[in-house]
DNA sequence: TTGTAGGCGTTATCAT
DNA sequence: ATGATAACGCCTACAA
């Protein structure tokens, strides 16, 4: 590569250049009232003149420990949260408000994080955890740093919060479906909530602990409005879907249709599994409304285009990702704040 | 917050509480080889129970100049990155591969950095430019990194880069688009031709001299099949749109599909603004694709199920995120390396 | 195989 | 208002 070598500039080399001690140029950067305006002016001038662009941040962060830079904890792998529109819509709602504030992201999966690697979190001040780490050591990992830290979609510790209301919103959509089914016979297709990688009815397990998970706020949901009703539901129809993707769904839908006591109404804990269920009906013929209600959660853009369109529960996405932006940049206080947005059931076609 | 204080552990806490020394310990964690395999592991094992996660990344990359970081450098605003098909499937593609080795993504728009602002860019040890940067020295604040780069849809120096055939693209769609139009009376609507902010046509304004750019090889592909063909293009015909968004495109095509001489054939630079054109025609009652033709450029999803389906370029986006991350992780040899993907027609009903 | 010591570039404290 | 200096935590010659 033909090009000119150019030489990393140090505080040490412009103090030779200029004349003045590397002190005082650090302080034109960072204390302006340190120094003379005019001298401060000059020093700017000056540096940018030889191509100092600023301070070394990693220098700065073993100094002061700040950055300025944000961290994204995501539990899932980067592919899901580019591909999943919640997730996706989550990001952009913090993309819009850190475009404002000039500040950076550094995303993190913490899906399978090697216990023994360097400190990678050292880098950011701020933390935003979308989602529970499925490991729970990154979490404690985290608070060693001693970095503001906001949790979104579960609630840990005393730390700030973002979260949706998902047991309103699954009782809500539960309550109505069970006013448009006749005779209804229901199965619940819930995500993750038993630590089991194949589909399988939760009869017999253990349901994952982490009571205040999304999942099992949605569950609670569901059964109060069953129970409120008059409806009795057991374990076995309660049915497990280890991710949040359509083909697991889709497989899963499938078999629970084709299944001789064919439930008439299925409450589904996303849309991904509301619209992978939709595909296998109209595989399997069963027409929906009619023969089939299906409502999902979240209200991702897909469930308004869909045929029949998807009666869900809207979730306001990239507004919680605005909101964590803009909780984690006025610096956090009052300091313990737990944010809770609402839902609302959008009524159309599949049920 | 009540909750235990836990203390940041360095390489001297744990040299104390082990009576092993600092550099045994950072041996352990980086070069294997130096110490009995008994024991590292009973270092490793040591520094787990007591909370040690490895080394502080900060004082590491001052020491070494490396974090393990690949930086993006995004010429747009972050919102757009994740809102624009293209720039979103772009950055899921690097997602893909980057999941697999477990390196995390710090995304840096270049939009609007202010010069004096620390020097964020020292972080990264890798650099991904997807665009070029509306500000030119802020690739040559990167060339002072020393770092590695990789240069996505425009070229710089000898860098290795990744970009997609445009002018190829560009002239094929148009040899085919003025096949299908009897009588041609064509416009051209363009991106970021001029440095302008509002809409108007090309004629008497010196074009952006980034001979380079994507739009500059796309005119490019355009005007030699209109050569090709025996047409004539006056600078009037070649519109020039700022941004590639949807609003300010609708607003373009609706003027011109408005003016006397109305043109039968829209050559888009992309499809956002060939969607836009689609919507302006369809308000002010204009047929497609008997009166009027548009193709459009990238063939993102909303393409294939728009109405009527949207004649373009398909643009393999993902598949670039991919080649970029892999070309970049493969440590880059041989080290000039400019890769070129191939683009292809795909017809639909628009024209 | 393991320990000692210097320095990476910066900022903050204390002098001047 | 400005300068000298120590310390942030780590890595790596080099010495033992």
């Amino acid at each position: 590569m033909p090009r000119v070598e150019v030489k990393k500039l140090t505080l040490k080399d412009l103090s030779k250049a200029l004349g003045v001690s590397t002190a005082t140029i650090s302080n034109a950067f960072n204390r302006p009232d340190q120094l003379s305006a005019k001298l401060r002016d000059k020093i700017l001038a000056e540096c940018e003149r030889l191509g100092y662009t600023g301070p070394n941040i990693a220098a700065r962060a073993l100094r002061t420990g700040e950055t300025g830079i944000v961290g994204v904890v995501l539990s899932d792998p980067l592919r899901y949260n580019f591909n999943d529109a919640v997730a996706h819509g989550f990001l952009s709602g913090l993309a819009e408000v850190f475009d404002e504030q000039h500040v950076s992201m550094l995303l993190l999966s913490s899906k399978e994080t090697p216990y023994h690697k360097p400190s990678i979190e050292a880098v950011p001040d701020y933390f935003i955890v979308y989602g529970e780490p499925r490991n729970a050591t990154v979490l404690e990992r985290l608070e060693r740093q001693h970095k503001n830290i906001i949790t979104v979609d579960f609630d840990y510790g005393g730390y700030p919060s973002v979260n949706i209301d998902n047991f309103q919103g699954a009782f809500d959509i539960a309550q109505y479906a069970i006013k448009q089914t006749k005779d209804c016979q229901v199965a619940i297709l819930g995500l993750r909530l038993i630590d089991e990688p194949q589909l399988t009815n939760v009869a017999g397990r253990q349901l994952l602990d982490s009571s205040r998970s999304i999942s099992s706020r949605r569950l609670d949901g569901y059964l109060g409005a069953l129970k409120q009703a008059g409806l009795k539901v057991t374990p076995e129809q309660i049915w497990n879907i280890p991710t949040n993707e359509a083909e697991i769904s889709y497989q899963a839908a499938k078999q629970l249709l084709l299944a001789k006591d064919r439930p008439n109404l299925l409450l589904c804990m996303s849309d991904r599994v509301a619209l992978a269920a939709i595909k296998a009906a109209a595989e399997l013929g069963i027409s929906i409304p009619s023969q089939l209600q299906i409502v999902g959660f979240d209200d991702i853009p897909e469930a308004a285009v869909c045929h029949p369109g998807l009666t869900t529960v809207h979730q306001p996405f990239v507004e919680k990702g605005r909101v964590t932006a803009n909780l984690l940049l006025q610096e956090l206080s009052p300091k313990e704040q737990k944010v809770v947005l609402p839902v609302a059931v959008v009524k159309r076609e599949s049920c």
